[in-house]
DNA sequence: TGTATATTCAACCATTTGGTTGAATGATAG
DNA sequence: CTATCATTCAACCAAATGGTTGAATATACA
């Protein structure tokens, strides 16, 4: 585990957000405008265009210029990362996950 | 995917602080108390408590009251909702993960 | 060159967040 | 009961977030 705290603030802070989750996963898809990605949205341009900066600074996304617009799309290196991040924490979950396992077996009628 | 919305919203956003991640940390390997955990971090009592409650709502820890004490641990059966968002995002990451790897090969030099 | 299109920036506003302090509540020990 | 320890609640504050509108910038097109 390196330095990855302020990484790890944005990458989860761009994250809990729905309509960023919901770009990313457009995003995922196809690269596409920024202002095709803001016609699914009930948001000005402005608003969505506030979400990609969040969603870049996270580098989640990366942004290239084709003659007017803007195209959005993941950002391979970072969301290289971003998994690896998610793999650290299932690591650390994992411990715990056993217990669950037991905890339910222990638990298999008493659940409110 | 069913309505994880807001759950999802609280678990990045409680994830989304060094703090808590610290605390989740912690609490991963033992129960402790309110006051044994806020002993770590240079905040107030309150500040810790409140940090508490932001895990609590997202479900990551739960507590129970021993004595005076209130003691703190991991959430299993939340744990393993969080394990699942992040299996799934990772398996929405995973078509641009192989993307990544051919992009990496054809990369192998000009990184900046 | 001027105009339209795509996007960002700046200023502003309301709400949320992360912190504080001090009072209130809960539980145990005398 | 009352004092004490552990924790929360309430009120407050500054900064960040998520949104708006309107002006500014960049590119293409005529």
């Amino acid at each position: 585990m390196v330095e990855y705290t302020f990484t790890l603030d944005n990458t989860f802070g761009a994250l809990a957000d729905n309509t960023r989750r919901d770009i990313l996963r457009r995003v995922s898809e196809a690269e596409l405008s920024v202002s095709q990605l803001a016609k699914n949205y009930d948001l000005t341009f402005a608003a969505v265009s506030k979400h990609l900066k969040v969603l870049e600074r996270a580098k989640l996304v990366i942004k290239r210029r084709n003659g007017k617009e803007q195209l959005v799309s993941l950002a391979p290196q970072a969301m290289a990362d971003a998994a690896q991040y998610i793999e650290w924490y299932k690591q650390f979950m994992e411990s715990r996950l056993d217990a669950l396992e037991i905890y339910l077996k222990e638990d298999q009628n008493g659940r409110q």
